[in-house]
DNA sequence: CGCATAGGATGATTATCGTCATCCTATGGA
DNA sequence: TCCATAGGATGACGATAATCATCCTATGCG
């Protein structure tokens, strides 16, 4: 073989990356073969030696998305001893810091209209993915019995994706602050 | 002049009407100028006659989409006289129904994150539009004093966008109800 | 009753994109 | 040291899209 046999599974890794960035920043057709690859300093004529498809490397890329993001809530989540888990995941999530790295940030408040318009493989695909989030997350919600945190996730990232998304369509910090806390606090005072 | 004096007018605010469903229903470059044209029943040809740019049609469309949605909530909170008219605007807005039409629907679970993703020009255009639907929805928002309800707009409307599109990824009626129903649940409670 | 005109149609242009056929080349194994 | 090979580069093809120049034609005014 002409490359370390690492190689192809490296090249490969670095795409999904890219993609996954992109894609966050900027949309689902935003992940153009020609600019991941770029990104990935290759050029866009290769791309079929390491995916079949387009949307084989977008639906890599989002399940590399929900798992980064999930890695990161769940180290929150474990980190904070004084309190519980799902109040260390809120703070985290409605932070304005977490706001401004769309491309870093949870694919929900960056893609889950187009994800829902996507066609009915794609989305059987998509769903399967935000399972795999939930039941990551699920173990750290508020609750009882475990139909009662399943509950308490839907609503919680329900707010925290809109509370992001609207956030994201202010022009200015103070507005954006503004929208972040009242969910936090919102939030925070309702388990 | 060839047509009734009416006729351009009522032309252009057909290709707006179709545009405003097509944007909801497919995203912002579902509403290709062709596709648009199509559906109003005439050739892409025509299109800048009535449009300065394509830009120009977006931005109309989504401006009747809020006004579509914001009579329909407001009509809903002030029928109802048994109980604030924030609690009918969360009943109304939360229903399988109201998900179901994603095109009469509120641009927000829409197109939030592609809204912010526009370039500079267009979201300080669309911001003023959230503003005029915020101020529209603020009167029917829970709290004493005008920031209150400013506040409560927010959450209120941060949850509801977040749980419509997360519901709108679910492959299953009894999912999306679940997901509707628990953030109007506690929305309905949290006041 | 005929014509000037504006709304609409046709079609070209330029750009972007996904996909793939083909060629190139550096290297690990012999 | 040499070659077979797979990863990567080049470039093409067909779609789709925004934009605009040009032509067509139905009609309301004179």
């Amino acid at each position: 073989m002409r490359y370390r046999p690492e190689h192809k599974a490296e090249v490969h890794e670095r795409i999904v990356k890219d993609a996954s960035r992109r894609v966050r920043a900027e949309g689902l057709n935003g992940a153009a073969v020609a600019a991941v690859m770029r990104d990935t300093g290759l050029t866009h004529g290769g791309f079929y030696k390491h995916f079949g498809s387009k949307d084989e490397l977008l639906l890599e890329s989002l399940r590399d998305a929900f798992g980064e993001i999930a890695d990161k809530l769940a180290e929150a989540a474990k980190r904070s001893r004084s309190e519980p888990g799902w109040k260390a995941i809120v703070k985290a999530y409605l932070s304005l810091e977490y706001c401004d790295q769309i491309e870093r940030g949870c694919p929900l408040p960056a893609l889950a209209p187009e994800m829902a318009r996507a066609g009915k493989e794609m989305r059987g695909r998509v769903f399967a993915e935000l399972v795999k989030y939930k039941d990551r997350m699920v173990p750290f919600m508020p609750g009882r019995r475990g139909s009662d945190r399943e509950r308490a996730f839907f609503v919680i990232f329900s707010t925290m994706t809109g509370a992001v998304e609207i956030a994201r369509m202010l022009p200015d910090r103070a507005a954006q602050e503004m929208v972040l806390s009242s969910a936090r606090e919102f939030l925070l005072h309702s388990f």
